[in-house]
DNA sequence: GTCCACAATCAAAATATGTTTCATATTCTA
DNA sequence: TAGAATATGAAACATATTTTGATTGTGGAC
């Protein structure tokens, strides 16, 4: 469940936003001026934080630059171009003004909450050059081109899904027995060997990489990196 | 330096932005249709895409879910909020209503080229500037890493979850079992020195310390700096 | 100081894990 | 149904890890 702060001295507001929030199904938290929520910053940690501009005590521009990590949506009034631009470049991921329409906010936060790497439904799986295409179960690098079966396709989508983490076998088990069902540890590294091998072929750049004792992970090499 | 894929009929538009783009320092390559732009994402992967929604062929909607990881801009007249939210959820990073201000876009650009992917992994445990990260089974202390095996990573993980505390070899025996079922009072001992030679090499700072008779303790000289 | 028990290190054997090749079974497709 | 593509299992090999035993070092009791 998705934590968000809403820093808003406006009551009205902020109550309105909180209720829209809940029923989105985020845990929501509140702040009335600039100092509260540096004071709640240091204590947890938020997904997002929705951060008017007019605060009592610290402005937003003046909190802006001490959320740190945080991804941090703009809500305010002003509706000048220069405003934007210096707070988009100061480090909010959004800007909205006032008034503004529910629905495309609540479209805003999601799009910076979501993973970029978990959107389900697309066509194609993009990481560093390498690209896997649903459509025809091929690989691509660089315009060469490789077709992969079933179940190398579902190791190579598993891994461009999570392109730096290390992957441990009894996940990776998991998850491709949906494709295919009774797939034993040692038919899987049958499939990461035949894997390998055709990503060799594609561009020598691109490899899976055990980790020992634990299991494998996308390893891109970067050279030259054009694509 | 980022690449940027335009994909816009309009080409006084089309036009203009790739010369301030290109002005900022971006390469930028066009496509005029969106079976164009299908094609360009066949051999090479820009860093973002601004996508017009009204283009002959295959139109910005149906385009958009093909592109894949790539962030992409959308471009529009249309200023409706149903648009707006569908496209979106759909995928889409951010949308822009014609006519846009350049400083503005140019802005929205940078904040989703900005790099995110430097966030720290969750799965580390740190002491005094030693961090060891569960992903990659590795221990790092300055700039420097070391690969840890599978004992050596339960008997410093075990060993920074209490760093202060001096743990018995009987309960390290215990909690190290889980993962090293048949591990033996005297080849604990071995591990521990394996262990104690890696830390060394990380920074001579940090060391396994023996309590005569009860067990070992993490040990951490504070000279110099601490982080 | 001497002795003893515990601790540290080294080297080598034993075990586990990872990689590839090959042969065989299964599924898919024409 | 035949032939191709794909999946599986076993073997052979390479590599990493763990264990064991021998050896040397160290602290503490007497």
């Amino acid at each position: 469940m998705k934590h968000i702060l809403i820093v808003d001295d406006d009551v009205h507001i902020g109550n309105l936003l909180q209720e829209v929030l809940e029923r989105e199904g985020y845990r929501v938290s509140r702040a009335y001026s600039g100092t509260e929520a540096l004071l709640l910053l240091g204590s947890c940690t938020p997904d997002m934080v929705l951060l008017d501009l007019m605060l009592p005590g610290l402005s937003g521009e003046e909190l802006l630059p001490r959320i740190g990590q945080i991804p941090v949506i703009v809500l305010s009034a002003k509706a000048d171009t220069a405003d934007k631009v210096g707070l988009l470049l100061g480090g909010a991921v959004d800007y909205v003004t006032k008034p503004f329409d529910l629905d495309e906010l609540l479209a805003r936060i999601q799009v910076h909450l979501r993973d970029r790497s978990g959107l389900p439904g697309q066509k194609t799986l993009r990481y560093r050059g390498l690209v896997l295409d649903a459509d025809t179960h091929t690989a691509q690098a660089g315009g060469r081109q490789v077709r992969l079966t079933r179940t190398e396709y579902a190791i190579l989508r598993l891994l461009l899904c999570n392109p730096t983490q290390v992957l441990p076998k009894s996940l990776m088990l998991d998850r491709i027995s949906e494709d295919t069902p009774d797939c034993t540890d040692s038919s899987l590294k049958m499939h990461v060997s035949n894997l390998r091998k055709k990503l060799r072929e594609l561009d020598a750049r691109y490899s899976v990489e055990a980790v020992w004792g634990i299991g494998f992970r996308l390893s891109v090499e970067s050279e030259a990196q054009g694509e």
